[in-house]
DNA sequence: GTAAATATAATAATCATTACAAGTTTAAAC
DNA sequence: GTTTAAACTTGTAATGATTATTATATTTAC
């Protein structure tokens, strides 16, 4: 996906969805930080180029990203929810020691058809947890990780 | 597994949970109900035989069973968590329409094993969303669904 | 250019979950 | 069996993410 700044206004009208200022810059920021953010990291990440901007419109602005299927909604946290601008299936794995959450390619049209005939699946996802390789390592040498969002 | 006081009583011991009378209440709930219920609605379920019941004794005793492996969390709403008391690997479907979450067999194991190599898996989870056989029947019929939670 | 529709922003409301403090029950020690 | 400490329950307050609301601003249609 491109990041100029008509592309991205291109991509939203093709979707019928408004080429607002606010809303490409959410779109720019999804796609130059695809760590999967929250809608407050998206927030603090544009307030110093929107100073005007607030919280409301960046959930409107999912909300609508979300329902045109531009974004993906991640539940893989109990408290918070994360998005995600690829929208190709695959799977996400969550370190609970440092909070990461990794990509994984999964083929999740190839099983589990037989005992769900007869349901229209719209939505399929894959999540896994555990500890990411960095961590393990430094587990074992008695480090102590902090829980931050770096990829 | 069974649903006698007793052997509730010594599931709960068994596993170092002091079986309190409000714990084997809502273990005993949990295996009575299994359509996955939410905080909630085991604290509602439960209210009639206990009145003095609180809903922090719920969420206090969820954890401790969480803890303990002897339930399983599930995130596959946006905002309220349901719990399942068959920890056995398997697949939930979440009717869209009337909100029931049905189990499916997956063979989870069997898949995504060479992308996260050196990574710790401790658990996981396949989530679909859809509409259910019943809803879609309703919705061809043009028949409207109320959104309850029966299995 | 004017009116209608849509978007933004600020604030308040909602609601699931957790934190905390006080009282109650349980289990061990004597 | 009483004493005593630890664990559990309860009620209430706090937290925090998300939604609702409403006024203002912007865009679109005519
Ligand atoms: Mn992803
Ligand atoms: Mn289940
Ligand atoms: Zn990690
Ligand atoms: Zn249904």
């Amino acid at each position: 996906m491109d990041l100029q700044a008509k592309n991205l206004s291109a991509e939203l009208s093709k979707r019928n969805i408004r080429p607002s200022y606010q809303r490409i810059k959410v779109l720019e920021y999804l796609i130059k930080n695809q760590f999967h953010p929250t809608a407050d990291q998206i927030f603090t990440g544009l307030q110093g180029e929107i100073p005007t901007l607030s919280k409301s419109t960046i959930y409107n602005t999912l909300n609508t990203f979300i329902q045109s299927g531009l974004v993906r909604v991640l539940n893989i946290e109990d408290n918070e929810t994360r998005y995600d601008i690829i929208t190709e299936s695959h799977g996400h794995f969550k370190c609970e020691t440092c909070g990461a959450i990794f990509n994984f390619k999964i083929n999740i049209d190839s099983f589990a058809t037989e005992e769900l005939k007869g349901f229209k699946v719209i939505d399929k996802n894959v999540y896994f947890k555990g500890v990411c390789p960095k961590c393990l390592l430094n587990i074992n040498q008695g480090k102590n990780n902090r829980k931050e969002n770096v990829l």
